[in-house]
DNA sequence: CTGAAAGCGCTTACAG
DNA sequence: CTGAAAGCGCTTACAG
């Protein structure tokens, strides 16, 4: 049987189609009476508008497009998740474009351009060249950035306010007595990074404490090079008694190094990471780390698409509680916002050792020596990088 | 300025919409030179079709949907690249709907079908019911399975062997000499762990090695449940010398319960797992696995969906080389795509050690004993389930 | 090989 | 409060 149309209801309900029509939507020029009847027959003929005329004749679509660097990647699983909560309560359908990086990501934006099938762009960014977004939004597409890399840009873009949650580490850190606390730094390339990185400058700062350069590591977001840098610096006598690390993954290598050097965490060392990936709490001991909010980053994100979008409904009606909005001209549309993050506090911290422990043996992985087998923590996955 | 439409075109190149028309179907009615006059007019004017009217007016849509359960396990992301990179190359897109488990899930489904976006549909199976999908099918819309727990279903579907699957495994281990081989099940409900486990069975037989109920343990994916009974097992005078496990995170937890137990990974007891996750290369040692081909099912699913749409083209000019196709009562379209599995080796297999090893020690983890910190692997992530 | 016309299913002024 | 008409941008027989 043929799917029905608008004139077929009219026709059922004795009506005529631009009244149907304005049932469709929700005009209150409409008798409530006939309304109903008409909202009746539609319901029990089950009956739903073609998106495609709707489309065409209203001249705008039903899609929001949401471009992501792949699907692997913890982060945006969880940006999606947020994402998809909203999208799912509007009268949107998410249209998903992986950018995998083999592909030319221009060519990718060309044909959402060209398409013209999206209202709206949500683009969880990584790597990818942001001027090819910032001319689509210039020209008059919406675009909101989950900027998980913190660059900078003109665009709309909720982010995570690295710079303090680096602080709240540290703070929790020196709390614990702790005054040798090392960082291991990921990209410096990316804003984010240097911001987490200032972070922990001025937590040590505030607390009182010169920074010894001989503290940070360059990890550049590697496992087995951190593993090998962290596993230097402990061999040190003057190791330092707490490591935070820019991302989870990497806290893993650290923990590794931990164990290669015969030490243990949290007794002999502290160890903190960044983004609160799930794997976090399931390894040994659990790790303490920063959350990034990646639901609530994609519940903000799309909310913000979709209020400059439609102008106002879609209602965020308790706003994004905590969030810091920022930049945005017109107050609650444009701007970035900078999500709060949030110290999760597990077992890889605690008080700082009173007396310098001595190690019960040298490290067992040196830069040319393998790993050794079964000496600790397993997966590193979905890195933040 | 506002978009071209087809009138624009047929203006500019003093043309009718019809021929314009024409050259955007690849009429080959179309004179060639009026044909290269028009794609010129097309491309230096940068116009696209508006895919609403398109829509509207060939009465199908350039959609195909995707239901994926959480976009938060390596299965759905590494089935989705494949999917992606197929439908890439086709004129359609994918929307996504997540059914999360909170939602209704058959709401879902009503939402697909009422909102007629949809000209075919991907479904990335795990717990659900069957039976709305499969009402959906019968009444046209076409419709394939990603079927990752083997659940039997009329509907067209690619799944893995999951039966040769652990024989392969058992076989590798057979060749090394072991002849103690326990079994780890998932949970029996789902019909992929009845396979793996027949396959074993079988592949025990084959080998002329007559099986030993002690041997398999039911797991019920539950790492915390497989550590520990598997502890169990091993404490045991005649423990097993290889363990196979009904997935990777269950194997991880195996190489846990090995390590409690002051044993190692392979000299004492050879480990293998399923799935071959990304963390699997990663882990301490390696894991040897059975991969099943992800990226590769998501490829043959959205080419089987798209065949079925569109009659035949969207080209898969190799075939999905390997797989075996059965059931269809019309060759190439319906039936269920069985696609073949590989044994990864890594380094959690070695050969049966020649004589019972005695522990250093008694197990460090028993049933009420908590977990040793630093005792092994980490992070149980992406469960098969 | 090309054009004029009707139609896809809905919306939106405009009358009444 | 309801209806007739024109239009959204494309496609598809049907003439020529």
């Amino acid at each position: 049987m043929p799917k029905l149309t608008i004139r077929d209801i009219a026709q059922l309900a004795g009506l005529s189609k631009s009244t149907v029509s304005l049932v469709l939507n929700n005009s209150p020029k409409v008798d409530p009476a006939t309304r109903e009847r008409v909202l009746e027959v539609m319901r029990s003929h089950n009956y739903t508008p073609s998106s495609a005329a709707t489309a065409l004749a209203k001249g705008r679509t039903p899609f929001i497009g949401m471009i992501v660097p792949g699907l692997t990647w913890h982060m945006v699983a969880a940006v999606n998740y947020g994402v998809a909560s909203v999208i799912e309560q509007s009268p949107y359908e998410i249209i998903l474009y992986t950018s995998t990086n083999e592909k030319d990501y221009t060519a990718l934006v060309e044909r959402i351009t060209t398409s013209g099938l999206s209202a709206g762009l949500l683009v969880v960014t990584h790597d990818q060249p942001l001027d090819p977004l910032e001319k689509l939004h210039r020209s008059g597409l919406p675009v909101v950035l989950v900027n998980t890399l913190g660059t900078p840009s003109s665009l709309p873009s909720v982010q995570t306010d690295n710079y303090e949650g680096t602080r709240i580490a540290l703070r929790h850190l020196v709390e614990l007595g702790h005054t040798r606390i090392a960082c291991v730094q990921g990209l410096m390339a990316y804003v984010c990074c240097q911001d987490r990185y200032r972070g922990y400058l001025d937590a040590l700062d505030e607390a009182g404490i010169s920074p010894d350069p001989g503290l940070t590591v360059d990890g550049g977001f590697h496992p087995p090079t951190v593993r090998e840098r962290v596993s230097e610096l402990l061999a040190r006598p003057d190791r330092p008694t707490a490591i935070v690390a820019q991302n989870d993954s990497t806290a893993y290598a650290v923990m590794q190094a931990v164990i290669d050097c015969g030490l243990r965490v949290p007794q002999d060392i502290s160890v903190v990471g960044f983004d609160d990936i799930a794997s976090s709490a399931d390894t040994h001991p659990p790790l303490t780390t920063v959350r990034q909010p990646f639901p609530e980053m994609g519940v903000a994100a799309a909310r913000m698409l979709l209020r400059t979008i439609d102008g106002d409904d879609a209602g965020a009606p308790d706003g994004d509680a905590g969030a810091v909005t920022s930049g945005g001209t017109d107050a609650g549309t444009a701007g970035t916002i900078s999500m709060p993050t949030s110290l999760i506090v597990r077992e890889s911290t605690t008080g700082a050792p009173s007396k310098p422990f001595t190690p019960a043996r040298t490290p067992a992985t040196g830069p040319d020596t393998p790993p050794r087998p079964w000496s600790g923590l397993g997966p590193n996955i979905s890195s933040q990088r």
